[in-house]
DNA sequence: GCTACCACCTGAAGTAACTTGAGGATCAAG
DNA sequence: CTTGATCCTCAAGTTACTTCAGGTGGTAGC
């Protein structure tokens, strides 16, 4: 049952350096030592590592990550929190989806710009053509 | 035409502190000082931040960013060049908006479900009826 | 002339989320 | 029994800033 942290890491990919300090932060518990003093993790940590893994891809900082892990981990906690801190926090998402999709498009129609003068002109002009950076 | 920080700092939304760190890291140039010590910014400069911004935003590190700008201000660079880092750095960010489109989706889903066992059963459960951290 | 206040200056330290490095113990294989 | 992989801790480095402390310059009101 009990695994350590080379297959945690490798299982999660998380790196075994993340998964200590995320331990040091207090977001994972349950982890015993055995008697050399190498770290004993329960099977749940892997769950918990793929939820932090998920919500970190979504730009959660660690503190908003351990607000959902203790409020998962307490029994007592209403269900509407958990729900409000998903609703809010996709709303966040939504605006960082949007504001990537802009720099794309910009990045795109300047790199098709770019390649449109190519050859014929230095870069400063390509800049110069195309909207980005005005 | 000569712009102080302040003013600077407002008509591009980047903060004083932020542009004084550019300035440090030598993504601005062509900056005087008055005789008070005071910086002094040419017009260009604001399309410099704008540019900055807009690649920040796109998760673009300085140091990216300042390979757009040097090769900006390079005028015997090719066009190519800044295409390639465009097209390159576009690919990118397409990832990210695949990767938050996952996250959003997977909050949302999880606050519906939330919502749907919410005042009958404890935050745990619902996780555990949604789909999220397994 | 003096005080208040605002915008500016510098340098240093703090923050987040890790990574990297040093130096040492342990374990599994040959 | 030594070699190499894995583990340990503690400290320092990284990125992109923000915040703080302490000081200067310019002007508006009294």
């Amino acid at each position: 049952m009990g695994m350590n942290i080379g297959q945690l890491a490798q299982k999660s990919g998380i790196s075994i350096a993340a998964i200590r300090y995320y331990e040091s932060l207090g977001l994972l518990s349950g982890i015993d030592r055995k008697a050399n003093g190498h770290r004993e993790f329960p099977s749940e940590t892997l769950a918990a590592l793929t939820l932090i893994k998920s919500l970190r891809e979504a730009d959660l900082s660690l503190k908003d990550v351990k607000a959902f892990l203790s409020i998962r981990g307490d029994k007592k906690s209403p269900c509407s929190d958990l729900a409000a801190l998903a609703e809010q926090k996709a709303t966040v998402i939504r605006a960082k989806i949007l504001l990537l999709r802009q720099a794309e498009e910009r990045l795109k129609t300047f790199a098709i710009a770019c390649n449109h003068t190519c050859n014929q002109v230095s870069a400063i002009q390509c800049l110069q053509v195309s909207a980005l950076g005005t």
